[in-house]
DNA sequence: CTTGCAGCTCACATTGATGTCAGGTTTTAG
DNA sequence: CTAAAACCTGACATCAATGTGAGCTGCAAG
């Protein structure tokens, strides 16, 4: 399929699929007049990368973990595996921070709430 | 204290405590020659604003929320409070998004230990 | 008083992902 | 064949938080 295709069915934008290419975390088969091919497999992929950048890895790190998924042979896959764990051990951190976070807003609602409800009684 | 003490006890660049002042979510009285002056409550103010950060919200948006906080019977703290949920709620979402992709990110790293083993029992 | 660290303002640089525009080419539909 | 729609490259713009440097001033210790 050709790249407005994979934008449309991953909805991210042309010109983000072309920088993804651009950082290598996609590869196309050019055709004829230079066109991009992109395979069905690819969906999931970019599906992938968005998960990741989400969960806010760079591009770069982004990089580094595909030989995990798509070329797990390659002798690299220890490095990757080692980075991927640390990836793993970031987000984890990053979660609980989020949690305690939430927490905080909670009790900040809640006593937001309790004020306005006692303002509101006293007037 | 100044805001170099502020920086020290906050772990905040001295550049980021005049930023976050220029943005409005922190307020100091200047002394004399012109110099910041911090109270000690500031820095709890501080790590509110860098968890919230760190939460994802703008700056712009920590703004709305600070009457909730600092000014709970202003008469736009219903505004303030709806906000506040919002974000609560786009928070709760963020993080239910990160669990599954660190449920990915599992998935991922098991399979390719497993794969890794496989490889290492055949050779 | 002098010296030096800390603070001040202003302004420009950086980073990363993405938007956008321009000018040209390919593909597809009619 | 032709027009429109999709694609190409390349370059510049954007946003937000922060870094950095210049040039100047405040303040505290010797």
């Amino acid at each position: 399929m050709r790249i407005g295709e994979l934008a449309a069915r991953t909805g991210v934008s042309v010109r983000s699929l072309r920088y993804y290419e651009e950082q290598g975390l996609l590869v196309s088969t050019r055709s004829g007049g230079g066109q991009r091919h992109f395979t069905h497999d690819d969906i999931e992929r970019v599906d992938f990368i968005q998960r990741l950048y989400v969960a806010g890895l760079s591009s770069r790190t982004i990089l580094e973990l595909m030989p995990c998924r798509y070329a797990p042979s390659d002798e690299n896959s220890d490095a990757a595996l080692d980075r991927m764990a640390q990836e793993r051990d970031r987000l984890s951190a990053h979660i609980k921070e989020l949690l305690h976070t939430r927490d905080s807003l909670d009790d900040l609602i809640t006593a937001a709430r309790a004020d306005r409800d006692d303002r509101r009684t006293a007037a």
